[in-house]
RNA sequence: GCCGCUAUCGUCUAGGGGACUAGGACGCCGCCCUCUCACGGCGGAAACCCGGGUUCGAAUCCCGGUAGCGGUACCA
């Protein structure tokens, strides 16, 4: 089995290109195939190296890797002129003059279901010539058997008049020549089908097996664009989702797969993948669920990867004991620092919060109770700090809350953050009471002599 | 216009003639857990596009309608 999956060179990898890239290479995985990658480039303007580069890129994040390639059509140039030349000189194809205006014109005449003929030139663009009987059909392997009557088929143009092949003749060239034996693309190229398989039946070659994938749309119900948020996957991760969770997520956009489990990691989605499974229909893709299930398996990492990624996210360093109180509460890599960003520089600025926890009756009585508690607490680990927090909850009288919350805002400056008490133990006794006193200072500031 | 395709909760889906009072997941609502936010647990609301057939029996098969989508380039 020979795959091969061509995403267009145009910088972004959106985000159903990397759904289709993820199934040829689930496909080629599942069944020991080789995986030929090429970039369809035949518009010369779109495949600039920093593009190319930059799909490369996001291919390798998403983990996806292939045995062959990066081909690209333009480095074929030579041998698709060759096989023009072929054409012509049997009779399969020919020249014509004849525009877009002209194709329009002849409809008119005819009847829009009539596909365009020419009379052959000596100069032009080429033409291959369509049989005017009969039909070209397929077995689809996700929608089954799919025609086109030859009749209202035009006849293609495969070639400029400087003689460069167009995407519907070289794509199916090189396909042909590489040995191709599944194709598997987005729905968008089904009725380029019919033209790339009169390419190999002039030809008298075998065609490969075609799969077409439903696309995919964004929450209006129309094709997913920069509009809904992220659309390509170098956009997904920016924000912070982890490829893990992107792969698993997008695997199961149209996958079939039984419905009793959603968690999968690649090799697992290799082995249960079956094209002929594919759903027909389109999905929407929902950053959501996304989310959710970014959250499942950030939470599943270990703590040293985790750590790994944050600090490469964020920029920072020594993150360890932040992501270890917090991994439990975050979704993506971007919910990681608002929520610790205290730790390490300071509490943050939030009025309403401060207030708000300070107006509740013996809030600074209980922090100030806390503060004394703190300073005896001895070694300052977790366990040791909640003990003391707890006893002054017993002691006072209060209610968790009442005690928990005034200090919290007095460390981290919101009612948001990690565990109480992970959060004071990782901050260290020197920190905490610091931040005790400052908050207890700015209250005296606030409300002097009652 | 023409060519082609699709149609189950808001969304992703399971379902391939009786096991369907239509299952799961995200989201939403309620309760529990609880120091906040989450996580987790329990419960709830929520769907077979419409109309005809075929059949003892249809979400499942057929036809028609409707709606949506893709393509319609000397682009890819």
């Amino acid at each position: 089995m020979q795959v091969r999956f061509a995403p267009s060179p145009t910088g972004a990898l959106h985000i159903g290109g990397a759904r289709t890239a993820l199934y040829n290479w689930l496909l080629a995985r599942g069944q020991d195939g080789t995986l030929v990658l090429r970039i369809e480039d035949t518009d010369r303007e779109r495949s600039t190296p920093e593009n190319v580069e930059q799909i490369l890129d996001a291919l390798r994040w998403l983990r996806l890797d292939w045995d062959e390639g990066p081909l690209f059509q333009s480095q074929r140039a030579q041998r698709h002129a060759e096989v023009v030349a072929q054409l012509l000189a049997s009779g399969h194809a020919y020249r014509s003059t004849a525009t877009a205006e002209d194709v329009r014109a002849y409809k008119q005449r005819l009847g829009a279901e009539r596909g365009f003929r020419a009379e052959p030139e000596r100069e032009g663009a080429v033409r291959l010539r369509v049989p005017d009987s009969g039909a070209t059909s397929f077995d689809d392997v996700v929608r089954g058997l799919t025609s086109f009557p030859n009749s209202s088929q035009d006849d293609p143009v495969i070639a400029r008049a400087d003689g460069s092949a167009l995407y519907n003749f070289a794509v199916a060239i090189d396909d042909l020549d590489a040995g191709i034996t599944h194709v598997v693309r987005g729905e968008d190229h089904v009725s380029n089908t019919p033209k790339q398989l009169l390419v190999f039946a002039a030809l008298g070659a075998d065609p490969p097996r075609y799969a077409h994938l439903p696309l995919l749309y964004g929450p209006d119900g129309r094709k997913l664009s920069k509009r809904h948020g992220a659309a390509s996957v170098q956009e997904l991760r920016a924000v912070g989702y982890l490829p893990e969770a992107v792969d698993n997520y997008i695997a199961l956009l149209g996958a079939g797969f039984a419905a009793d489990r959603e968690h999968f990691t690649l090799s697992e989605l290799a082995e249960r993948f079956r094209l002929e499974r594919v759903s027909k229909n389109p999905a929407v893709f929902d950053e959501r669920k996304l989310r959710h299930m970014n959250g499942e398996w950030l939470r599943e990492l270990p703590v040293d990867e985790l750590t790994h990624r944050l600090e490469q996210y964020t920029g920072r360093t020594e993150l360890r004991s932040a992501v270890e109180i917090s991994r439990e509460k975050i979704q993506t890599l971007a919910d990681f620092w608002p929520l610790v960003s205290f730790l390490f520089d300071g509490p943050v600025e939030d009025q309403q919060a401060f207030d708000k926890v300070f107006r509740r009756d013996g809030a600074v009585e209980n922090l100030v109770a806390a503060r004394d508690a703190l300073a005896q607490v001895e070694p300052f680990g977790v366990a040791e700090v909640e003990k003391a927090l707890r006893g002054v909850v017993e002691r006072r009288a209060a209610k968790p809350a009442n005690v928990f919350q005034p200090l919290r805002v007095a460390i981290a400056g919101t009612t948001v953050s990690p565990g109480i008490f992970e959060s004071v133990a990782v901050l260290g006794r020197e920190q905490t009471l610091r931040r005790i006193d400052g908050a207890l200072a700015r209250l005296k500031g606030a409300q002097p002599e009652g």
